[in-house]
DNA sequence: CGTAATTTTGACGAAATTCAACAGTTGTGG
DNA sequence: CCACAACTGTTGAATTTCGTCAAAATTACG
């Protein structure tokens, strides 16, 4: 089971490492632990969200289905992420947020993320907001512009990289027991081709996963082939 | 050339029709009109805007490129878009803008978008970053499960709906000197292969394109096409 | 330990790309 | 206003990437 290991909470929301005890003990907020199965969907579209998801281990998602039964994952969530930040924010959902693993999530009623409370916590919702934002520009060039190869390979190094901010990797390893048809509708391939694409991946010595543990074996090779540059994952001030 | 038809100021940020005379008097602010070359960069990755650029007439779009001369395009701007909003609230920008066609633009200094000074400001600006990540789901959406004709069929109804946001379409017809070159690069798709596209949508009388501008002949079906739904567009409250 | 879910593999087909050539349009300077 | 050059659009043929279908092997889980 996947674990945020912090300590301080307004660190969540500046994405470095921290407790949910800390997030709630910063900016005093009642987080009800929850544990849900895989598969359960947390968001609806359309829905008017009542509460924050503030996801404590495991991974989720946000989706889209289209009516013939295509789904397009739109964002992948790990640790220390407000799954519904966007809807939140805009107090209805426009996409659906479900869970890829056990999760343990942290429930934080909405009323208490107000502005009108703290500026502080206004201004991180806002940073954490673009930093979806610039991540969902990354998935358009993988999705637009890499091949299948290059795509997954930019998608595990962006895991790394934010699973590393949250504490979660070792020597480039980390648990990931996302299905190959869930990463599959992530990078816009088929299951059948995702297992190639890893298979390719596993024979050229760039990433071993086994039983849920993905370790990536010669990162600089890995970022060099997906055209990695962390760079969008960085930006973090605040201008105005 | 398009230009924008508006009123009133606080519309530009809610979506609606307006000038720029109407903006800047609105939050009193100065914007110095400009014109810009098709192909020039408004800004760079890396940079750190000094001014805003409020498009007003034109088409732009922010984009990535990859080392190997790949570009992919993960937005097209049009009248009332701010061209750089994330970069501005970031500081720094971590993608490009260009002009797709000859733009007119405003430049507002950054200094005078201070959340400090107009908390309304602030909130409006919140909420077009929100719908620009609106948009950019939906665009991970078609690039990863929808093929050519209806990303394309998807992206002319989207493009559609924003124009007629501010007052630029006619009879589902407007004005569209986008190149095909300029469409595979936001598409995902080669510019031959746009082409198939563009000549399938026209045989099948769902489109008409001549002379830099686009009909929608069959709106209804166009949009069954491409399983088109408004709803990610129409968020703009404001929950906190 | 048995059932269901997931992964893996092969053969074949569809969507999109590449390469190449040519036609049409637009913009520019004389 | 014409002539030319440069850009943009159009089309065909061969190729690549990825999808579909199907079945077997492996793993996860109650």
């Amino acid at each position: 089971m996947l674990t945020v290991q912090i300590a301080d909470l307004a660190d969540l929301l500046e994405a470095r490492p921290l407790t949910p005890d800390g997030f709630a003990r910063t900016f005093d907020l009642p987080v009800r632990e929850r544990s849900i199965p895989k598969q359960h969907d947390l968001l609806l579209p359309g829905a008017e969200p009542e509460v924050a998801h503030l996801l404590l281990a495991g991974h989720a998602c946000r989706y889209r289905m289209l009516r013939d039964g295509r789904r397009q994952i739109t964002a992948i969530l790990v640790p220390g992420d407000l799954c519904d930040l966007g809807a939140i924010l805009a107090s209805r959902a426009d996409y659906a947020v479900n869970t890829l693993t056990r999760c343990t999530v942290g429930e934080i009623p909405i009323a208490r993320l107000s502005a009108r409370d703290s500026p502080d916590l206004a201004a991180a919702l806002g940073r954490r907001l673009r930093r979806d934002e610039a991540v969902a520009r990354e998935w358009i060039v993988s999705l637009g512009r890499r091949v299948g190869i290059e795509r997954m390979a930019h998608l595990l190094c962006e895991l790394r990289w934010r699973l590393a901010t949250v504490g979660l990797v070792t020597d480039d390893s980390f648990e990931m027991r996302i299905t190959q048809n869930d990463f599959a509708d992530a990078l816009g391939l088929t299951s059948v081709h995702v297992n190639r694409v890893l298979k390719y991946l596993r024979d050229s010595q760039l990433i071993h996963l086994k039983s849920g543990r993905l370790t990536l074996l010669d990162r600089p090779r890995l970022e060099r082939l997906a055209q990695f540059d962390p760079a969008y994952l960085e930006i973090w001030s605040d201008a105005l």
